[in-house]
DNA sequence: CCGCCGGTTCGACCGTCAGTCTAACACCGA
DNA sequence: TCGGTGTTAGACTGACGGTCGAACCGGCGG
């Protein structure tokens, strides 16, 4: 966990840090990232570091922590009070995903750190990391998907588990669907609505 | 590439090191698989090793291949040929996932080792490895596809490089979750009938 | 028999990594 | 001025993947 003493530091110097975690994590990924390299990039002494933070899983788990906040924030809630029926359900889906998708792409920063944690969640090394980063966002899909059972979406025989899994590895392909191919803006929407189309099959009753 | 000496090498000694070589991956997947480690476990030297392998990527790829060769010679090919309707189709995929799973929980080191796999394909650092692996299963699942496409089971809208990816993102999140539930084997043949019903319900036309 | 040569084996060595540890520093109240 | 506390600095450790030149070995020509 961050050590308290660095939310204390000046707000420009902690700024500073994260900004070149935030980089080298982007370019490099969590394993191929060098902490090292973040260190000379911030201008900050190992040890001061080490002071901050536990370490280097610790400094990852912040920072991605802190940009998901950020583009949750900026997203915002998908409205689920006012669903009325599955249509409606799907369709605040399918706007929901293109406004993360739109956010991605002009975040180019974003989108590779968020690719990097989707292809380092599943390493055993980055378990606490992914506890962390997990409380953020499964319970998120888990209310979303309870709110489509409510309105009769999606089926409600399985373990939930297994379709917060499933819908993870569907979104995650098709990120790197999206992400791979960089089509157009009219062509990334018919692709989200054919996707959304493939998760509405997947997981409807 | 693995260099042609090392098939040259007597069949205990190419045994020798490809066992240690399963099981340190196994074990600890490819990052924290440590090829000092192989070495030790071996009793060969680091001359040698390299002699025989260009590195580290280049024996985990070619360690992870054999296994899968394996493991396809043993469950065999899925009987494309005989399919007449979509029900057909869907039932043949059904009975295929179920021998995979029954191959992995049979052999806990392949399965530990396809979930290594799984979990670093999107890494960068082992492009060439993960394409040295996809020629050998994407177009196993294209032909799968294709052959479903024909029998109208699957759906002909949409580029195959995406649903290949939403295919094997699924496949991803089942065997994670199956691994990790660990379930009887009514339940496991109950999780992956309704597992293959979500296929259906995202591939299906 | 020697000398040589290509294929093979060996392990010391390199740069880099994450992480540890101790000495020094800055500030503050007594 | 002195001790004490919170902070910074960077040398150091062991392990990592990878490189390299020396040594070794079997066979062949002289």
């Amino acid at each position: 966990m961050v050590r308290p003493r660095f939310r204390k530091l000046p707000a420009a110097q902690q700024q500073t840090i994260v900004r070149a975690a935030v980089e080298e994590f982007a370019a490099h990924g969590f394993h191929d990232g060098s902490l090292n390299r973040v260190i000379d990039a911030a201008g900050v002494s190992k040890g001061s570091m080490y002071y901050y933070f536990d370490g280097k899983e610790d400094l990852y788990a912040y920072v991605t922590r802190l940009e998901f906040e950020r583009l949750f924030d900026e997203v915002g809630p998908l409205g689920l009070s006012t669903l009325g029926d599955r249509d409606a359900f799907w369709e605040a889906v399918e706007r929901y995903y293109g406004d993360l998708m739109a956010a991605f792409t002009a975040s180019p920063q974003l989108a590779a750190l968020t690719r990097g944690w989707l292809a380092a969640a599943a390493n055993p090394a980055l378990r606490t990391a992914q506890q962390e980063l997990e409380v953020l966002t499964l319970p998120w899909i888990e209310r979303t998907l309870a709110a489509g059972q409510d309105v009769g979406a999606v089926r409600a025989d399985l373990p939930s588990g297994l379709m917060i899994g499933v819908v993870v590895g569907m979104g995650q392909a098709m990120d790197t669907y999206l992400i791979a191919e960089d089509p157009g803006d009219d062509r990334r929407r018919e692709l989200i609505h054919a996707f959304v189309g493939m998760m509405r099959g997947a997981l409807q009753p």
